[in-house]
RNA sequence: GGGUGAGUAGCUCAGCUGGUUAGAGCGCGCGGUUCACAUCCGCGAGGUCAGGGGUUCAAGUCCCUUCUCACCCACCA
């Protein structure tokens, strides 16, 4: 019994009851192998993809093997955070990747693609500390090697989770390379990292303005602070200028901070104020006396022009404190509330503080007025408090020096963004980007590999996951950071962590850089950057040629999902009730690379239809093998059959294959990835069921064994290779469908991916089959209009002009599909009297006369032939004013031109014939 | 304040390097128990490609501009 880790205790749990039942019904099946032959009548998501992806599993078709001298693919999957459900996010990417990864295998590279996990840092923390909230303790109570102990429990159980989920969707990745952030391999990657960027400089601990969440009492990074519009107030306040007995006016949105003010600041060129520089103003309540400062960070025209300078809590004050030598006054604890520094204040929380500090400045005269202001309010990304600007001593990543070589590697096309515009947005982030704050006032996560020695007060930094004795004095007295990494900082090394790194491994050495890095865009600075400016330091290396980048998957009206709004659809859901491929198919044609995705069910269920359609075409080609057998090559795979017994329709439908195989691969290694699936859907739709497998109904029946052989031939040609094509996105009914069609392969996950042989493609049958298109639609439409039964067949009188050949080559099909009966069929050779009563369809130069007389309206008939002139003349008119146009003849390309002159000819022939038979009727 | 994307049929969306008469799914109307498929088949209605200007022989596609919506970035006290 092979193991398959993520179904270790409850595979079916994650599926809905009814599903369950199902699920298990199905399992009890697929102990039964299926004969070549033997297909269902109805095609049964459920019953198709249960029990598959062990099967390939289990053939190890997931694993790569290294071949040195051999260029592998890779991807190395974005972890999910082990905090929860899977959600369409993350069937969006599994898809995209699987796609790719199954796609380039086909071709024969060496694929891997390695999944992981992520411990998610505060979001991580914040879901365990849910759960001991509604237990009624805190993190606090358990303290913090009982809590991390809850934290691994859940982490552990959510883990698997991860792999069953995955498995629904058909991920063909490597579990065996399977990589959690806070493995011992990763960990140690983290701790090396830090190591050596603190040796080179580049890591640095450091008081500085940061954002603080009162209520994760933590710092966060710049990018985890989300800015909302909010209506608030604006507070002018004037503060005394003792020495004059003047004032100078201030204005400012959290007037608490007043508490911490340590100047007033002023700009240089404003004349207002040239001479109150330098002079010291006496803060109300506190009394503090504070100097008048000019710089240029101050905007003259807004508001008085003169600012309060509070640097410890907010940040351009804190540059300006620096520059001016102001002290930096924190009044804030951890949790929010006002400290000692605040006075009278201490203990009350902001929004208490502002109150009151507002009321006793307007009680003592200080406050002029309020006025209504719209400004920005950071929240945390997380859990939504107001974030507080707030000085604290944080370690922090140095970013020059790591941003420009990313910088470049952008700009010189070393890194391609697709699509391409996400190339500006990274360029304009890295630019601007500031110091990275690392450091993390949380439990869960990797811890900060510095340790403080009590004895001689050296910092100690170590990739060693403890230090037990301080290497410079040799203390035991020695205490690692309490202090945990910001959980991107794992992230960013996640390329070359999870192949070995530091160790210089075989997998490190074979599958570094990656291929592509397919991600969602609104992870782009988070982590996209940070893995190309760390990948560049610590491998010499971008980690990935090119970046792929995913929309949001929204609901059917656009609206992002969300467990609040009660719009999420469940993946779960949606592939127990219609399958994994139709879900894969959908997420994939729904949109175009970097586009967000808005999820209509109903679309979803117009894929599932798409594979009962190819479930069908394979019942009949199936059927029409029967116990005939279709030629197989050496290599196992189906070859198209001799041309000299091929029919028009083999011909065409042969010829479509082949560009059909060129544009999908074409359109894949250029990244359109749903273009190239919406082609393959029309193809195997439109023109292989609708008029391919149609046609074969007449060939089959034909007297001639030869084109019987060849329709048969045919049809198992075209649909073995349209499998193998349509194989990356939709795994489960190609592998299933394929597995049923007489071939050497083992798999079609293996397969050879088809390649496109130009010397099968013929121009004329594909312009004569075209033909034959129209003719039908024609009739089809005429007797449409009519209001012909149906199942009546009908007499039809052919002058086939130029088309002789093909209606003589396709008559059956012709006849059987346009329902004219076949011996009521009469061809009438050039300048033959035409009959009178009849509609006359003009296709091309030939001429198609139904006599559809008692059926038919002569009036009616009349209109028609009226309409459809004056609709060719228009086009005469068009095509003729082009064509007469000295420019349009001579700038535009020949074959434009050509085209032109030809499609006026025909329009011109078709003119005379239809004015002609308006004439003989008597219009 | 800066930037990006979107605005195409009733709805949800394609349309990749500009080149005939702009497509799909769903929905809608008419007709169908054809031996692969009603999870289907045939036929049809429905669009001044947001508005305006420009480049070009040629624009849904490129440029400018206006409007509407969405998102991103930003030290607007």
């Amino acid at each position: 019994m092979v193991s398959r880790p993520w179904q270790r205790g409850r595979f079916f749990v994650v599926a809905r009851g009814d599903l369950v039942k199902r699920m298990w019904k199905v399992n009890r099946s697929m102990t039964r192998a299926a004969e070549p032959g033997e297909l269902p009548k109805t095609y049964d998501p459920q019953r198709v993809e249960s029990g598959r992806y062990d099967w390939w599993y289990d053939r190890g078709y997931f694993t790569p093997t290294i071949e040195p001298g051999k260029k592998p693919f890779v991807i190395i999957m974005p972890p999910p955070n082990v905090t929860g459900e899977l959600h369409m996010g993350h069937a969006l990417f599994a898809t995209a990747e699987d796609l790719l990864v199954r796609w380039r295998r086909m071709q024969g590279y060496p694929a891997l693609w390695l999944p992981g996990a992520d411990h998610a840092g505060i979001a991580g923390q914040w879901v365990v500390e849910r759960q001991l909230a509604a237990e009624g303790v805190t993190r606090h109570d358990l303290g913090r090697e009982k809590f991390l102990e809850r934290v691994w429990d859940f982490m552990n159980r959510y883990r698997e989770r991860i792999r069953e989920q995955l498995s629904i969707l058909g991920a063909s990745c490597d579990w065996s390379r399977f990589k959690f952030t806070m493995d011992p391999g990763p960990s140690r990657a983290v701790r090396t990292a830090f190591t050596l960027l603190y040796e080179k400089g580049l890591i640095y601990r450091g008081e500085r303005l940061i954002n603080w969440c009162p209520r994760c009492m933590t710092a966060i990074s710049d990018l985890e602070v989300n800015h909302e519009e909010e209506v608030g107030h604006l507070w002018l306040l004037r503060y005394p200028i003792p020495s004059t007995g003047d004032y100078i006016q201030v204005a400012t949105t959290r007037p608490e901070t007043m508490l911490g003010d340590t100047g007033v600041a002023v700009n240089p060129e404003d004349e207002r104020y040239t001479g109150m520089v330098g002079l010291i103003v006496r803060l109300p309540i506190t009394g503090r006396e504070v100097p008048i400062v000019s710089d240029e960070a101050v905007d003259p025209d807004f508001g008085s022009g003169a600012v309060k300078v509070t640097p410890a809590h907010d940040p351009t004050d804190f540059e300006i404190g620096q520059r001016h030598g102001l002290p930096a006054i924190n009044i804030m604890n951890p949790d929010g509330t006002l400290n000692a520094n605040a006075g009278p204040y201490q203990g009350q929380t902001i929004a208490e503080a502002r109150r009151n500090v507002v009321d006793q400045l307007d009680r003592e005269g200080y406050l002029l007025r309020v006025e209504e202001h719209v400004h920005s309010v950071g929240k945390c990304q997380r859990c939504e408090s107001v974030v507080e600007p707030m000085i604290s001593e944080q370690w922090f990543v140095k970013m020059a020096p790591l941003a420009q070589p990313a910088i470049d590697v952008a700009k010189d096309g070393t890194v391609q963004f697709v699509p391409e515009r996400f190339k500006a947005t990274y360029l304009h982030w890295m630019e601007n980007v500031h110091d990275w704050c690392i450091s993390r006032q949380l439990w869960w996560g990797h811890r900060i590999p510095v340790w403080y020695c009590r004895g001689c007060n050296e910092i100690v930094v170590s990739p060693e996951e403890t230090v037990e004795r301080c290497p410079a004095c040799g203390s035991t007295e020695i205490e690692q950071d309490p202090d945990v990494l910001d959980t991107w900082f794992s992230s960013g090394l996640w390329p070359f962590s999870t192949l070995g790194w530091p160790d210089d491994t075989e997998d490190l050495q074979y599958f570094y850089p990656g291929s592509v890095m397919e991600t969602g865009y609104d992870i782009l600075f988070f982590w996209v950057a940070r893995m190309i400016f760390f990948g560049i330091e610590f491998m010499g290396e971008v980690p990935f040629p090119y970046v792929y980048l995913h929309g949001t998957v929204r609901d059917a009206s656009g609206q992002r999902m969300s467990k609040t709004k009660g719009n999420v659809i469940d993946p779960t859901k949606v592939t127990a009730e219609y399958g994994s491929d139709a879900l894969r198919f959908t997420l994939i044609t729904a949109g175009a690379p970097g586009a967000d995705i808005k999820l209509d069910v109903s679309r979803v269920a117009a894929n599932r239809n798409f594979a009962n359609k190819i479930w069908n075409a394979t019942r009949y080609v199936l059927r029409a093998i029967g116990t005939a057998s279709v030629v197989t090559a050496a290599d196992g795979s189906i070859p198209p059959p001799e041309r000299a017994a091929m029919t028009l329709a083999d011909r065409w439908i042969i010829s479509r294959m082949e560009a059909v195989t060129d544009e999908v691969t074409r359109l894949l290694e250029d990244f359109q990835l749903g273009e190239a699936g919406r082609r393959l859907y029309s193809f195997l739709w439109s023109e292989y069921a609708d008029w391919y497998i149609e046609s074969t109904k007449v060939a089959l029946k034909s007297g001639d064994e030869a084109t019987q052989a060849a329709a048969r031939q045919t049809l198992a040609y075209v649909l073995e290779r349209s499998l193998r094509l349509l194989h990356p996105y939709m795994p489960f009914v190609t592998e299933d469908l394929w597995q049923h069609l007489p071939h050497a392969g083992e798999s079609i996950m293996v397969a050879p991916w088809p390649v496109a042989d130009r010397s099968l493609c013929d121009d004329s049958a594909v312009h004569e089959f075209e033909f034959l298109m129209e003719a039908i639609r024609l009739v089809r439409n005429a007797r449409a209009e009519a209001g012909v039964e149906p199942a009546l067949w009908i007499r039809a009188i052919v002058f086939p002009g130029s088309h002789r050949e093909t209606f003589l080559s396709a008559e059956g099909v012709f006849s059987f599909l346009a329902r004219v009966a076949a011996d009521r069929l009469e061809y009438r050779a050039e300048g033959a009297e035409p009959p009178e009563k009849a509609v006359a369809l003009v296709v091309s130069d030939a001429v198609i006369y139904l006599p559809l007389a008692g059926m038919m309206d002569h009036e009616a008939e009349q209109e028609r032939l009226r309409s459809e002139i004056n609709q060719v003349e228009g086009e005469i008119a068009r095509t003729g004013a082009l064509l007469a146009n000295e420019n349009f003849v001579s700038r535009a390309p020949k074959e434009i031109v050509n085209r032109h002159r030809e499609r006026l000819s025909a329009a011109e022939e078709r003119l005379a014939i239809l004015q002609n038979r308006l004439g003989e009727i008597g219009g």
